[in-house]
RNA sequence: GCGCCUGUAGCUCAGUUGGAUAGAGCGUCUGGCUACGAACCAGAAGGUCGGGAGUUCGAAUCUCUCCAGGCGCGCCA
């Protein structure tokens, strides 16, 4: 709601400036520093007092006297050195929360189709923090995007032929010696397959280390993945897909779903690479290298994406023995997601979620049911760690070498640093630090070294702790019960942690701080949410009905009740929630909309120890506040539903 | 060597496009529950915004420079 004003203030005090003085300049809006100011505030006073040779002072006291009135503004007054403070008409406010806002015509938000590819885990081993972190910040950015209206389709690539599951399979076949019948019958019965594999990935990778001739197995283990033949090829076949279904399963867990996943194994079988080479060479985005230390490979010229970069630093795509590289296949997989490789993925369902929704996967061969259009975006977001920018860039640069600059300009590398761990989490997992490592603040996690905390371990410690605090406030309830509300619990844990962070901040893990469900945690929002709802509850149980509160509080009634500053401060920070999703947006940082729904919470916690709703005496506060006290409610439910964040029944 | 990122309270981090007296959580200390259930609330202490120079009416924010740390720069992904 306060957005909605925000603009509508920003066009008036603009088109004053343009029609008044004939200037075109930006409306800036702030909030003041204090809430005695009042609502918003404008600087634009201090912009003008150089070119009209005048005090900012005698500027804003001027423009404070001119500028148009407008519904919902009560006043502008000249204040400090040069700001012109602005405080909205209260009553007026809280009765257009009630009945809503009056409409205007605003410009329709673009409608273009905007794809958002993250997770996109190695199918090789369990999930862990890092990819967790991933997942919930491309999850989270999505349920922004749909919150705004926007078209968001959400894609999770699957590497399914790449050398990390190449690895595994070797493990399987050379190390463990088993057959693909063996495995499946191991995935059958593991309840973990994805540990096991962990562990074997661990196994390997150190194997390897000791044993360099033993890395035939992995060139064995690719090429016999590549041509789909044999026992090597059906054993990648069995690994992946279990393993992918295993990580899907950890991701429904805290509240994540996918539209399409699209598969490597689909890009090589339906020849988008070939396609994609031709494009490429036709149009001279890529030259063959005849000499020098990159002779015999296809490689795109360095100043395609570098302004820095030497002569001879192109980024080879294809190497001298013909085999393309991963740059090269995710070039192929972009032109695909913009609609531009002229070639399309055949689909199948692979999943029908618990609310109803498909998960597709594509196929080499055309499905009997219609699949919805996949790809063809008009933007497209790639949330990758930030090591991987480099590789991104090339990605870009290959769009625009191919001259595709408007799609190379909106293909957005949603980048987020990593999760570490930190060393006090280290020793508790028995993790050995050299001294080098142990003189760090955090120690990054190594799937090769099988280093690191598994995302399912860390869900069911969170359920566990959850768990035990449900059981401890609530021992009459049923376990069932306690057994959702726990989840839940631990879903909001583990999102707000994972958002509470802006993108480019390393989280150093500390899995005492992630389990703590005081202070800024996702558990301290849940449980403001659920005390609103209690005093909701509490009314009923009591036999009363929520009062009409459209037709009991008019705007003499708001305006009344909002002249006491705490309650005024709650509703206008219940109103911002609009505000704070357009500059996460904006911005691209959902750890702003995680922010407010801390600040909201803080706000109402407050509230609530000081005004007993249920209590007040006097009818017409009575019913304002339990107003208050809903419209609060449904507004940080609104937003914890942004965040993936589910609130509990009770706490 | 080149490129990108980071440096704000004891610790972990916010800080909108440059705006009024730099914020929060944790930790420490002091208070508050037969309650709309304290996963909470109130209060206190704690800051040369890495250093320096500059631009500006105004700088944590922009520019330059120095210092410290992280990451990237594979015929790996």
């Amino acid at each position: 709601m306060f957005h909605r004003i925000e603009r509508r203030l920003a066009r008036s005090v603009s088109s004053h400036l343009k029609e008044r003085y004939g200037l075109d300049v930006p409306v800036v809006l702030e909030q003041p520093r204090q809430s005695r100011f009042g609502e918003v505030a404008l600087p634009v006073a201090f912009q003008l007092a150089k070119p009209w040779r005048k005090s900012p002072r005698a500027i804003a006291e001027e423009l404070a006297r001119e500028l148009p009135r407008i519904p919902g503004v009560a006043s502008y007054e000249a204040a400090g050195s040069g700001y012109i403070n602005v405080r909205l008409d209260r009553g007026w406010y809280g009765r257009a929360l009630i009945t809503g806002f009056p409409e205007e015509e605003e410009a329709p938000v673009d409608a273009g189709k905007i794809i958002v590819e993250h997770t996109n885990i190695n199918p090789n081993k369990a999930a862990h923090i890092g990819h967790l972190r991933n997942a919930v910040l491309g999850d989270t950015f999505v349920r922004m995007l749909r919150a705004l209206g926007r078209r968001v389709e959400v894609q999770n690539y699957i590497d399914n032929t790449g050398v990390q599951v190449a690895d595994v399979v070797a493990a399987f076949h050379f190390l463990e010696q088993k057959s693909p019948e063996e495995v499946a019958a191991l995935v059958a019965e593991q309840d973990r397959f994805d540990y096991y594999c962990w562990d074997l990935y661990a196994r390997i990778s150190a194997h390897f280390q000791g044993n360099p001739e033993a890395l035939r197995w992995r060139q064995q283990a690719l090429h016999a993945i590549e041509s789909g033949q044999g026992p090597l090829a059906e054993l990648g076949r069995i690994v992946a897909d279990a393993v992918m279904q295993a990580h899907l399963r950890t991701m429904l867990r805290i509240g994540v779903q996918y539209d399409v996943l699209p598969r490597e194994s689909e890009i090589l079988h339906l020849k988008f690479w070939a396609t994609a080479f031709e494009l490429l060479k036709q149009r001279g985005a890529i030259v063959f290298e005849t000499q020098g230390k990159n002779a015999g490979c296809w490689v795109m010229p360095a100043a395609a994406f570098s302004e820095t970069a030497g002569e001879d630093e192109g980024k080879i795509i294809v190497r001298s023995d013909g085999t393309v590289t991963y740059v090269g296949k995710d070039i192929a997989y972009q032109l695909w997601k913009f609609g531009l490789l002229g070639k399309d993925f055949h689909y199948r369902p692979l999943w029908r979620y618990p609310d109803g929704q498909t998960l597709w996967v594509t196929s080499d061969t055309p499905g009997d049911e219609p699949a919805p259009v996949f790809g063809a975006g008009d933007w497209v977001y790639n949330v990758i760690d930030s090591r991987q920018s480099y590789l991104q860039d090339v990605v870009a640069a290959g769009l625009r070498a191919l001259g595709f600059e408007e799609q190379a300009r909106r293909s957005v590398h949603f980048a987020y640093e990593i999760v570490a761990l930190s060393p006090r989490t280290c020793a508790e997992l028995g993790i050995e630090l050299s001294p080098e490592e142990r003189q760090r603040a955090y120690v990054e996690v190594s799937g090769r070294k099988g280093l690191g905390v598994k995302a399912d371990d860390l869900i069911d410690k969170l359920i566990e702790r959850a768990h035990c605090e449900v059981e401890a406030r609530h021992p009459d309830a049923p376990e069932s019960e306690r057994a959702e509300v726990a989840r839940q619990i631990a879903v909001g844990a583990l999102r707000y942690f994972m958002l509470k962070y802006t993108r480019n901040a390393v989280i150093a893990f500390d899995l005492q701080e992630a389990l703590s469900f005081e202070g800024e945690t996702g558990p301290y929002v849940q449980y403001a949410a659920v005390r609103a709802r209690n005093i909701l509850r509490k009314l009923q149980s009591q036999g009363q009905a929520l009062p009409d509160f459209a037709a009991q509080l008019d705007q003499a009634a708001m305006a009344r009740q909002l002249a006491q500053e705490d309650f005024w401060q709650l509703v206008l920070t219940s109103s911002k929630a609009g505000s704070a999703i357009e500059r996460a947006v904006a911005s691209g940082e959902p750890a702003h909309v995680a922010k407010f729904a801390f600040q909201l919470a803080q706000a109402f916690n407050n509230f609530y120890h000081a005004y007993p709703v249920l209590q007040e005496p006097d009818a017409e506060r009575r019913t304002f506040l339990l107003w208050l006290t809903a419209y609060f409610r449904s507004e940080l439910a609104r937003v914890l539903g942004i965040l993936g964040i589910p609130v509990p029944e009770y706490m």
